[in-house]
RNA sequence: GGAGAGAUGGCUGAGUGGUCGAAAGCGGUCGCCUGCUAAGCGAUUGUGGGGCCAUUAAACCCCACCCCGGGUUCGAAUCCCGGUCUCUCCGCCA
């Protein structure tokens, strides 16, 4: 969320945030209002405690004389009252503050670029080159089922539309996949390795923006009131929430694999076949908390974080720039990293990579000491997938497939499949 | 799931209705002193909100905060009710 006195002191760059973003600009409106209610109120009523709180002096020092003070109790039940109603008002305005600025998404970026939706999302690099068949390359959800690796149809029968079951060497390419990734992140990118729970609780939804949002999009226990995670950025970015770390342990990396449920709300229909979007799917992530003085180097370091596992998977992919009209509620800058999928003729988004400057920090409250003694600040908190799973899976599922229906694993992959070079028929 | 105990500042821990934003100790910071390391002495040391956001900030004043939310009271860390979490024991279970 954005700073009250932010947003109070810069009502204008909020209201072109917004429609740059394409939002209302309303909740802005409800916002000043609410806010300039709210401060009254507070000065009345703060005015009234203060004469309390003397006046409740002097009554315990009449009492300690043996006074009578029976005239200024009576009078200070009056004022009692009144405070009683004044902050009664008081929360019910905050509490509608709250959710109002709950409801206001991040300012953008500088650099990132004003634009309607996808289409203005500007693509600054491609890697690699797409390979050239001498065959027609089919999409994966023909050779997943030939190949007897994936199954939709009974995926779909234990649970539903969009949960896969994976099987033999595919569900063994699938956790090849994600060890290989976390491994990556570990050893060579000096990430700290979590495993974090797979259902988290509201607070943490709020903390990372998912709440309340996108409420509906959530899987939730309503017994608990527990959500499953869409992603492992809540549980991870949620480890430091009300903490205040000191400077020397930024930056902070943390990795994580989790399992990612999300209903897709409104979704259906769309770019739905085989893995393309399903309902729960696996992932790696990547967490950074950083100074804000850092936090945009980092979010460079970051990109090239994920992008590696594309190079290294020597799978072609192209890095998009999201504009203002597509850029996450919850993000100022944000990058996507998209890898070529050549059975479904489609760049599949793999990664989104994020600078979420101190818009998480404040909602889950993790501050930094900069220096000893020296007052706490926001730290930035930053998150890539390094990645996403499906979509990978489709990716080298397609770049690989040869002409005699089998797949040729990556290189890569190879010692986390005992060796395994090709994923053939039966 | 049942029974019991507990939750106080960076940490340990005292406080059962007013003089408590909170003793004491530890830790941190600053200064003094000591011919080294150590010790000693003194001072200082929470967070958020409002007043003023007008160019930032400081100073100053006020309010709130002793797990969270209600209540009683002129006045609550302290009394009452509800909840959360932690620990111990019992039960159940992969």
């Amino acid at each position: 969320m954005l700073d009250a006195k932010f947003i109070r002191q810069n009502p204008d760059v909020v209201r072109q945030a917004l429609v740059n973003r394409q939002s209302a600009t309303e909740p802005l409106d409800e916002f000043l209002e609410l806010d300039e209610a709210r401060r009254r109120l507070l000065t009345e009523s703060e005015g009234l405690k203060a004469e309390r709180n003397r006046e409740s002096e002097e009554i315990a020092k009449m009492k300690r004389a043996g006074q009578d003070a029976a005239a200024e109790i009576a009078r200070m039940r009056e004022v009692s009252d009144r405070i009683k109603e004044l902050d009664a008002q008081v929360k019910e305005i905050e509490e509608r503050l709250d959710l109002v600025t709950l409801n206001i998404p991040n300012v953008p970026h500088p650099t990132t670029p004003v634009g309607k939706d996808a289409a203005d999302n500007i693509p600054i690099k491609t890697w690699g080159e797409p390979r050239k068949f001498d065959f027609d390359p089919v999409p994966h959800w023909e050779i997943g089922p030939v190949l007897d690796i994936l199954d939709f149809e009974r995926g779909s029968k234990i649970t539903g539309s969009g949960f896969i079951l994976y099987k033999g060497l595919g569900a063994r390419l699938e956790r090849a996949l994600f060890s290989w990734m976390l491994d990556l992140h570990v050893q060579k990118h000096g990430y700290t390795e979590v495993f974090p729970p797979f259902l988290v609780n509201r607070q943490s939804m709020i903390g990372t923006g998912q709440i309340p949002k996108m409420e509906e999009d959530m899987y939730r226990c309503n017994e608990d009131d527990l959500f499953l995670d869409p992603t492992a950025e809540v549980p991870v970015t949620n480890i430091h929430r009300d903490e205040i770390l000191s400077a020397e342990d930024l930056p902070i990396y943390y990795t994580a694999y989790s399992a990612c449920f999300r209903r897709e709300a409104g979704a259906a229909g769309k770019d739905t076949r085989g893995l393309l979007r399903v309902h729960q799917f696996n992932k790696v992530e990547m967490v950074k908390f950083t100074t804000p003085e850092t936090s945009y180097d980092e979010h460079e370091k970051l990109l090239q974080n994920a992008e590696e596992v594309f190079q290294l998977l020597e799978i072609p992919y192209r890095v998009l720039l999201l504009c203002t009209g597509d850029i996450s509620f919850a993000a100022a800058k944000c990058y996507d990293v998209e890898a070529w999928a050549p059975g479904v003729g489609q760049w599949l988004e793999c990664s989104s990579c994020s600078n979420f400057e101190d818009f998480q920090a404040r909602r889950a409250n993790i501050r930094f000491r900069p220096d000893k003694g020296a007052k706490p600040e926001f730290v930035h908190t930053l998150n890539a997938s390094g990645v996403a799973l499906p979509r990978t899976f489709i990716a080298v599922m397609e770049n690989y497939q040869q002409a005699d229906g089998t797949i040729v694993v990556p290189k890569v992959l190879r010692p986390y499949m005992s060796g395994v070079e090709v994923i053939g028929k039966g």
